[in-house]
DNA sequence: TTTAATCGTATAATTTCTAGATGGACATAC
DNA sequence: GTATGTCCATCTAGAAATTATACGATTAAA
């Protein structure tokens, strides 16, 4: 038996409790019981199921702890970073702070998204206007919107702008809402979006000036061993790489070390 | 009825339809049999229960696009951000890269956690031996392990150091994987972690400099309305707030005006 | 006109889950 | 040492959720 195959609502519980055992090490019913809402046989049910899935490094039943115990060479069903497993870790009260800081959230209005959203489905251009932070809002003009992307801060949109005649990002929120959102057909075919469909492949190393073994420990810190870590990403994302991933700030200790970029 | 009612899987399905008609404006049976892997009869079934939940602005079918159109005045039943629907918002190729750029994810070993979940869970302390960027590996050290916390970032943990006689945050994966992670039990109560418990209110406004109507704009952006934005953290977890929104950049759009402490 | 894609409904069969009872192993308190 | 509580496990009957299947209606497009 594959966790594919079964249920979704099934294979959901088994999977928080193959993070519980990754993360935490340990696994109850009770675990289950509270998180899913399901009754104590059901929970027992699900064990069952899990330790046939988990065929290769079963956990084990510790009756004096009386929890399961992940093995020491346990294999994740499905693999998760501890920043998914956050929540798995923490238990938050209702009223006081949570245990993460919290993020700059940008609102965003409802109906702009859908407006975008059905413009991008449909192929539409829509008739917005924008206000950039440098030149102040516009008089309207035409995009193709085509996605949304995120710079792992705010959600973007990816649009086909008629007026500079290339693809830009904009952000949905400097949108006004208040846009006439007029739609017209797209007479003439989108050129190719070449940003979008070109790879970047980043390779960067622990900052020049660090000792030997600051670096290891950056190496370590990012999971990475030889001379460089490579990450890989769209041209067209490129541009908030540096600021997401703080290379330009004074503290870094990573750097850019080449570029490469291949079509896509 | 309400939403609490239901049972997980079938809340599950209903939040997702909701943040479809909430973000994209439109949903259809197809959106649930897709993401869930129900039957087209179970999903008729849960936009029945949908409809009788959001009485107040119910969706309606259009019969020529063929799909359920969220109501212009749509009253969401769970609130959500849009960073949260993005992926509502996305569709990814597998083999391509994903529409949102790659976050620097430190990478951490499982048994660290594991154990240092293990600790907290049991108050126990332990002994490790941490790796800072500055002063490099000490010779390892007694620590009482407390909670999980995150700067949105990385994930950290809150501990206190018997060393130097106060809490500090820990980043797990300096945590050398090789420490002992000898047990032992804490035989005074610890103090109160005071820097955990106490509230932060952090007064923002946009920065001092900007135009009245970038102002407008930022205030827009992060969805205030008055002169000030208000943001509640914990005071342990104030230092990484500067860095995490962006206030101790070159083109930071806000500025602190005020914080605010308060026990909890 | 036909085909396809939506929607909807109804029924019976199947699967999933619950409720409630029972028993065993162990730790702790008395 | 015995009682108690808390975990675990399992069993069965029945309730609930879900599927499979079939059928009908509306609309758009080929």
């Amino acid at each position: 038996m594959k966790l594919d195959d079964l249920k979704h609502a099934q294979r959901e519980r088994l999977i928080f409790l193959d993070r519980c055992l990754t993360w935490r090490g340990m696994a109850n019913r009770k675990d289950l019981i509270d998180h899913f809402g399901i009754s104590t046989a059901q929970a027992a049910l699900d064990f069952r199921v899990y330790l046939s899935l988990a065929h290769s490094t079963p956990p084990t039943y510790d009756p004096v702890r009386k929890t399961y115990i992940a093995s020491i060479e346990h294999e994740p069903l499905a693999p998760s970073g501890l920043t998914e497993a956050l929540d798995i870790l923490t238990s938050d009260d209702e009223d006081t702070p949570p245990s993460a800081l919290p993020r700059p959230e940008r609102k965003a209005d409802r109906r702009t998204i859908a407006l975008l959203h059905q413009a991008i489905r449909s192929g539409k251009a829509l008739h917005v206007r924008y206000t950039s932070m440098s030149s102040g809002t516009d008089e309207g003009q035409w995009i193709a919107p085509t996605r949304f992307t995120s710079d792992g801060e705010s959600v973007h949109l990816r649009a086909h702008s008629f007026k500079h005649g290339e693809y830009r990002n904009y952000l949905p929120i400097r949108i006004d809402p208040d846009s006439s959102f007029e739609e017209k057909p797209i007479d003439k075919p989108l050129p190719e979006d070449v940003d979008w469909n070109t790879r970047a492949i980043i390779w960067l190393r622990p900052k020049t000036g660090l000792s030997d073994e600051q670096a290891k420990v950056v190496r370590r810190e990012f999971g990475f061993e030889g001379e460089w870590l490579r990450v890989e990403t769209r041209k067209a994302l490129e541009f908030f790489f540096d600021r997401r991933w703080g290379l330009d700030t004074v503290g870094a200790r990573l750097e850019r070390a080449k570029t490469d970029y291949e079509p896509i």
